[in-house]
DNA sequence: CTGTTAGCGCCTTCAT
DNA sequence: ATGAAGGCGCTAACAG
């Protein structure tokens, strides 16, 4: 800034006017030193800033699973937000791994961020508690376990059951459920969900085709492919998740067999599949721009009282694809 | 620090020293301090350090679209080189609109980030020679226009090539080619390869079959409909990304077609749509992580003679997938 | 082994 | 309308 002044021949000081756009600074004076600032390539030094102002300008963003669409999207929301209100977004991908969780948070409290929009990825949330006493924490996706503070989800419980009626009012009664761990808030919720939707309907479940502690597609796929195995195997799945349902889709695949199948979470290509699915769909890029703008309200009020938790619910819709319409396919053309 | 320190009844400058690690710290020092660290859950400012030390810890990143599964793989092979060096990622997204990434790219550099990994949105990269004057930059997916940097790239041609030949030694001669726009250097280099299949194959490309300028799904399957509707259509197609063979897949689909389909790029679940794919498949972690690669071998030597422009290239491979082997599928069960 | 001094680049405050 | 002083939190260099 010194040299950018010298060369426009006034202080650093009128240097740091003119590009705060302070009014107290004469055209001539603003042209020359803009004029400078283009010569030299200048470009100010926003840690300085951050140090002197008090404020990093960044907000951390903490997901499990970037390579999921689901948390791409939500990136992207948090994103768009946060550039709305002239933030930058420092992201961490946790790899699922809930030990690595405590030393991304810390990492990101040091660089200061500002807020923390955080996807957990165990049940336990002890180091979030730490955190919050340096900035304001939002979850999403999955709910604060002893912790005041806010977070975004989805209609976990409610989409689940609304899925597994559509399955039961076709008459299935023999539903498999395909699960992720139960540890986990929407892996709990969800099988709630399908369990309500049973006893709404009347309908036992059959523990036996009850699968938890799936955690990818390839977990999933072997799951089902023991299920349909069975003597006795269901005539409908239930996956509580987009790996899941695609680990399933590809045991149904494998076995040739085509069983309807419902499941959280909708997903590329799902709709030329020519399989019976009912997706429970919703707009992941909300969640993110929901928690975000809940981060963003929470630092506008960092002084005077801090508003009470807040729980956002995203909506879910079920979405429906059938086999295909018409004929079956023509087989492939010879080339001649 | 100050408070610490008098809380562990020593100066800040002590504190600084436990935190560093530094050794000249007896060991009861160190421990009360970190006592104190601890009761009063104290965190180092990583900002007055980077103000002090003269260097961020971050890198830049700055894609195309994090919703594509090929840029959040890239996003998270440069994280994990990034973490492995000591470095934390600030990711930005074009959303492809190059007139936003010079300002995204100036916000990172504001932000001192201490390298960038671009894939740039357009071809004019004249903003990227701006901000190399601050900081080393590393182009990804896509190669410099003009300018002396490194970059990392896929066998574009090679692959384009390698698939479309699958196909003409087949026997089919009626290749459509879906593409995206050619003043995209992936566009053009994967014509490139299209076109040379033929030529080696001895077939001259029907003009009227080939499509450019497509840049999502929806585009794709409009084009791709409108070949398949003409009387002399294709009998197989050509696709050079993954959102243009969804497309094409779904225009397929709609159409009761099937037809051998060659794209670039993988996807899921593309071995159970009993569809015959060639698909040019590579590592998109792989493109990030040497991206960092270089980036963090730049950093490196920063003093001294910067190394010449590199150009890694990240190998692709040829995945078939055949129509079910099997008969054909089971009728949905009837639930009862 | 520990403390003091000074300054990283910027901006708030006060002076001119 | 512009400049000078001081300090944000930290640490390298230099005492002691």
């Amino acid at each position: 800034m010194q040299d950018v002044g010298k060369l426009a021949q006034v202080s650093a000081m009128t240097v740091s006017r003119v590009l705060k756009n302070d009014p107290g600074v004469s055209e001539a004076t603003r042209e020359r030193v803009f004029a400078a600032v283009d010569r030299l390539g200048y470009r100010r030094n926003q840690t300085a800033r951050s140090l002197r102002l008090g404020g990093s300008g960044m907000i951390g963003l903490v997901v499990t699973n970037l390579a999921n669409p689901f948390y791409s999207r939500l990136a992207l929301g948090v994103q768009e937000v946060a550039t709305e209100y002239g933030f930058r977004m420092l992201l961490s991908n946790s790899a699922e791994q809930s030990e690595r969780e405590p030393d991304l948070i810390d990492g990101l409290v040091d660089h200061q961020v500002e807020g923390l929009i955080v996807v957990p990825a165990g049940s336990r949330q002890q180091h979030l508690a730490g955190a919050m006493r340096h900035v304001p924490v939002v979850l999403a996706a999955r709910p604060p376990a002893g912790l005041d503070t806010d977070c975004v989800l989805v209609e976990d419980f409610h989409g689940a059951r609304e899925a597994t009626a559509c399955l039961l009012s076709e008459g299935h009664t023999r539903i498999a459920f395909l699960g992720n761990p139960p540890a986990l808030y929407t892996g709990a919720e969800r099988l709630r969900g399908f369990w309500a939707a049973h006893e709404e309907a009347g309908v036992e479940p059959d523990s036996t085709l009850i699968r938890q502690g799936l955690v990818d597609a390839a977990t999933a796929e072997r799951a089902a492919l023991d299920l349909l195995d069975r003597s006795k195997g269901p005539t409908a799945l239930f996956c509580t998740n987009n790996r899941i349902s695609q680990g399933a889709i590809r045991a149904l695949y494998r076995t040739g067999t085509t069983l309807p199948l419902a499941g959280f979470d909708d997903f590329d290509l799902s709709d030329v599949l020519g399989l019976p699915l009912t997706l429970v769909s919703y707009d992941a890029d909300e969640i993110g721009r929901q928690a975000a703008r809940l981060l963003v309200d929470r630092l506008d009020r960092r002084e005077g009282e801090p508003p009470a938790p807040r729980r956002v619910t995203v909506p879910t819709r079920v979405i429906r694809h059938g086999v295909p319409s018409g004929g079956p396919r023509s087989a492939p053309p010879s080339p001649a």
